[in-house]
DNA sequence: AATAAAGTAGCACGCACATGCTATAAACTT
DNA sequence: AAGTTTATAGCATGTGCGTGCTACTTTATT
């Protein structure tokens, strides 16, 4: 047998590779040569473990789902437990928040979520992990928005469905100019407008 | 002198193609190659009007902003003439349908606009216009909203920059939205979307 | 010590790319 | 008719790409 390497670890290295060239360069900067060198290895290392490039792309594509995923879900679970009312929505919030590029890490992640979901659009093969995603993130912020409703939270009469699509795209917007014009839209701003927005629905207004 | 040919014509035949190739490919299939073909031009016709890639790339986004600019100040023009109360808001949501992917025209505009926007994050002879382009948007939403506020037809109280951007971001969201995940948000959803918000900002809500 | 397995490395091929440069065709001016 | 200017076309070069394939190293088993 060889050299005793654990391949979970080869391969999620060569991921984060990927996700700095992404996260650099675009997703049209990440051939197998470019996240190579990035991970430090020789290009046919690389492909010992992913047998070919779009299935590099699947997988890392994958793997930044699952992040994403596993934060929120933590967020959905100290949701679901018991709490005082006036707890609820500062928890509310702060699962929303999870959708925003409020600190670098997150940023970078954002990054990388534009680009393989842009990418998504013209590449077939990445296409399943961006619905997965994208209808993940409306069943959660549907939830998240009927459970303040259930609490009496929210103004009466709000139609859940169309507030469901209102907060996602407005969580997207966010992001994506958050990302895309980081010089006049900082991640705070992208903070505010959301608590803003939340206070919009709410009966009380939000404490802060 | 040559063959008679317009070459203003012609260097919109060309981006032309070049926006067919984006909208079905993507930005990162429009080699001159690509954008030959699809203006049925020969690779060397091509250049003899674009000197490098970079600068048709840089042209044609130009034109693309040019093309939404144009569409939204016309509608700008007509909000500045005088016109009962009962129309103001009803050309104010017009302007603001300029932002959506409303018919298919709108679409394919979005997804070039989506693709050059997010290219340009990497590519910094695109970015003035990407700078350009949402400066501008930022600053007719407002202008939209100031003019609702001065003729009392929103709420009191609203911090006019932040329902900026707000609004800014809820348009790039369903834009964005509407464009990646086709099959489960069509663009009807977010005229709805649109409209519903500003019932929410409205004093009267809206009519209809 | 011999062998098998798994990791590492990289060559070679065919393709697509942008671009420098040259050659031909066409049409207006003189 | 001759010459000038512009349009069109395409060849040649160097670079980068994914991938098929082969060779070498390293380690654990026998």
């Amino acid at each position: 047998m060889p050299k005793i390497v654990d391949p979970e670890e080869r391969r999620r290295a060569v991921v984060d590779a990927v996700f700095r060239v992404v996260r650099r360069d675009g997703v049209e900067a990440a051939s197998l040569r470019n996240i190579a060198t990035e991970a430090e290895l020789a290009i046919g290392s690389v492909r010992h473990y992913f047998t070919s490039h779009e299935e590099l792309m699947v997988f890392a594509m994958k793997e930044m789902v699952e992040r994403v995923s596993a934060r929120v879900l933590a967020h959905a679970e100290a949701l679901r437990r018991p709490a005082p009312v006036r707890d609820r929505a500062e928890r509310a919030e702060a699962l929303l928040r999870e959708f925003l590029p409020a600190d670098s890490e997150r940023f970078d992640e954002a990054v990388v979520w534009l680009e393989f979901t842009s990418a998504a659009r013209t590449r077939p093969s990445l296409q399943p992990q961006a619905k997965r995603l994208y209808e993940g993130m409306r069943m959660i912020v549907g939830k998240v928005l009927a459970e303040a409703n259930r609490g009496g939270r929210l103004h009466e009469g709000l139609d859940l469905d169309a507030e469901t699509e209102r907060l996602c795209a407005l969580l997207d917007g966010l992001t994506v100019t958050a990302v895309l014009q980081p010089w006049s839209f900082t991640p705070q701003a992208a903070l505010d407008v959301l608590h803003a927005h939340l206070s919009s629905l709410s009966v009380d207004g939000l404490e802060d």
